[in-house]
DNA sequence: AATGAATGAGGGTTCATTCAT
DNA sequence: CATGAATGAACCCTCATTCAT
């Protein structure tokens, strides 16, 4: 064996050629044919790595959750920490720097709510939940501490959240020129003016 | 025959049961059989009114579209005309409400970019394309009569259609307590003030 | 229509190809091609009547259990009746007649208990369980009454119901000479004698 | 290699295992995998000592088969044997204490016959034909030395192998109480009974 | 001798579409 | 116009068998 883990190569082969099907076709358009034709290897062999269908957007999916949730934390508001908006712009780079890059993962991250495999849509639904959850918290401390304005905390996190998706279908879809720093800055901009006092 | 226009009757009552079905369970998801089980037709009919599934599903997207089209132009900024900032509001809370008030609809406008049906999803990028071409020419104009800051226009504009359908999946998705009215109040502000000098 | 009811029709159709493929191949041998291909039927045609290939096979089963219980009961001792050894007589011969009749028929109610369809293995044992009681509870009385020696009531069920499975066989599988007449004879005779007093 | 015939032992391990899952889940239902599982070796190992699933049921039945014929011979009615009651009662007795013991080889024995392995299934019918030529024999002697009434010889050979079966299947599958001598007795009882003159 | 990853034919089932009535 | 029985391509998945190591 001249690599250290073939299994752990094969099952890494599969997961890329499912991850092209899946943004390309979505669920359930992507068929296992498909899947393995891209992969290159035989109907049976994608059965010994993967229980199912499912099993693989599932896998696809819970990987891509825990790096982003990896990238997203609290803000922490102390004077130990870096400045609040510091942090936020950290944050956000990197996260958006991290979808841009997987351009299949991000088409399928936008489309993954759109599912008849009802666990991942769920899964997924949920991480945005968490991450809006953040936004309002983050928001209703702003609020608290005078940093803020009186903004609406749960609408300003949906509308937050759907800028960033905005601007990430622009990054993902369209060929725009802009880069991911010059994007984060104008959506920063836009979003703490839209709030700040 | 009692009715004037029975076909055209028949027609909007498959419609509104493919409507129905395909907010439920999405494109793929929505099976000939369910659609005809609603509309209490039987096989052959349906295919007596729309040439195949995607027929159907194109015709409520095309309808949508229209609708929100007539709902949407650009603003003028001549004194004959009212406030910008107002017209705005009108378009957009006509926009919203429309969209609002038909919870398939808006599920289905949501979902629809990540359907199997080629031309609709062509249809459907291409309209919000429209929209964010509409925004994109009216930052240029506002950055070019000094109202607004000097902006990315397209990012801006990507952003802003993001937002907007942020909020329309908190409100149809969640049974957030939110009103059309607040939404619109809430979202103008944040859009306002983030692009406005 | 010329025929009064084509649906049944096309039912039966399925049912017979169905019967025999699974008496040439056993359940899980007999797969849904052999099946439509002997009933001369499209492969979806074959779900439009039946829910799946267990589906047919237990209603083939079903139907043949109903059958045969209605030919089986229990012999009634009074004087009103005809003599419990006529009565016997009867119902054997209508009952090995019945099965001798529908050759594939035969073969699978001999086979049904090693299938993997455990539904219909569990209703044929069940079947079976009855038609040994009845033959217990028969053995009990006739000892009771004086007519039988003290033979082994479950012992001598299992052993005669074994008897008409045998004679079954050897009617079915080989092409023996031997009419149902002739043998119902010869095996009341040996079992008679094996229990009378 | 400590023990003498290593080979052997892997043999003799694989078809104690195959026995064993062949059982418990019919000859289709019964997986390789589950094979090589319950006898703890490689995949591939499996096919190092059987040609094929099917090879190791022959193997199986095939042993079975010569050790039951191993066990039954033609009775002899010289004054130098025994009594021909005894030899009979002598060569059902050990018959079946020999299928008896060994559920899993016994329940193979009463199924085998309906498998999608024909060779097997063909082995098993010429075995049941052999037992059941050596009855008939046997009972045309016996009606010519006048020890029988004229009864059938062929069907009373199907019946008599029939119940042989049915007392089998009441062992093995019911928990019944009843011990192996008891069961010769009774069964002997109601054979010979029903033959003698 | 032993392994187990890889194979692919074949299984049961679904569903958009057609067409004779 | 309306019907619904019939179609068959395509789906996901299983499992006996092979072969490079």
């Amino acid at each position: 064996m001249v690599t250290p883990e073939p299994k752990a190569e094969r099952r890494k082969q599969i997961l890329e050629a499912a991850k092209l099907v899946f943004a390309d076709a979505g669920y359930h358009g992507a068929s296992i044919n498909a899947i393995i034709e891209r992969a290159q290897i035989a109907r049976g062999t994608f059965y010994l790595y993967f229980e199912s269908k499912s099993a693989v957007f599932d896998s696809i999916l819970d990987q891509a959750l825990a790096d982003l949730r990896s990238r997203i934390r609290r803000i922490s508001v102390d004077e130990a920490s870096a400045h609040p908006q510091l942090q936020l712009r950290e944050q956000v780079y990197k996260t958006l720097d991290y979808i841009v890059r997987d351009r299949p993962l991000a088409i399928l991250l936008l489309s993954a709510g759109h599912t008849p495999d009802a666990e991942a849509a769920e899964r997924l639904d949920q991480f945005y939940a968490e991450v809006r959850d953040l936004l309002r918290r983050a928001f209703e401390t702003g609020i608290e501490i005078g940093l803020l304005r009186q903004c609406h905390p749960e609408l300003c996190a949906a509308a937050m959240l759907g800028m960033i998706r905005g601007v990430i279908e622009l990054l993902v879809r369209q060929g725009s020129a802009a880069n991911v720093d010059e994007v984060v800055s104008e959506v920063l901009m836009v979003a703490l003016r839209g709030v700040l006092k």
